[in-house]
DNA sequence: AGATAATACTGTGCATCACACTATATGTCA
DNA sequence: TGACATATAGTGTGATGCACAGTATTATCT
């Protein structure tokens, strides 16, 4: 039972990561440190997860890279594009809605 | 963008669909209704989509089925079992969570 | 110097959905 | 009657994305 959980469990994260993720990338923002808000914040993603979805988005113009070299370590900062932009505003509207639906369906429903 | 957006918003739908689809299963009900019940409600789920789910989670023990072949046409009947409300529970405990963890993180995000 | 942390990339396997197709029974309309 | 749509359920294939594990580099702590 615990893995048919946990099973769920992933499945339910997973669209959520990338509005998460969209959320804090207003500003440029690097992968490592990502991770650690994230989970801080509720949702713990596994860098090896984050990485390459930075890299999908980036490939697919709803974000955008620098390096910064100057620190004590190379970092990439990662940030939204302004089509990014329109994406998650999108992406939150529709969100939202949905969960408002699922809420409704789960009305009155309390067992346990 | 549309292709990029519907892709991530098809993302973001997925897990939600089994939270959607055991809300309605306290009681039985057959698949071809509850496609038309969560499209109502806002959550359109594929019949194609709905039935390989469905039977997934009967072989996960999460739901139980019985023929109804008394009607006019067969139907078959799902309903969580014992077992499969309390996955049930804990899911949406911890979905209210996640939700909760990610409006916080969209908080004050008005793009567009 | 050695171990650990910070930082990023890549490759493989598995699970899941969308889409298309099959199949049957019951209506509906020409 | 025949053609077509709808209700109802199943199966199979392709694409996609995550988790997991591994690689690689540089800094920091011991």
């Amino acid at each position: 039972m615990e893995e048919i959980l946990s099973g769920l469990l992933l499945e339910l994260r997973r669209g959520s990561i990338v509005l998460a993720v969209l959320s804090q990338l207003e500003k440029p923002v690097y992968g490592y440190y990502l991770v650690n808000l994230l989970s801080k914040s509720g949702v713990p993603v596994e860098v090896n997860t984050l990485y390459p979805l930075l890299r999908r988005l980036e490939g697919q113009g709803v974000l955008e890279s620098k390096w910064e070299t100057s620190g004590s370590k190379p970092r990439k900062y990662y940030a939204l594009t302004q089509m990014g932009s329109q994406v998650y505003f999108s992406l939150k509207k529709n969100w939202l809605a949905l969960v408002k639906s699922i809420e409704l369906l789960m009305e009155g429903t309390d067992n346990g």
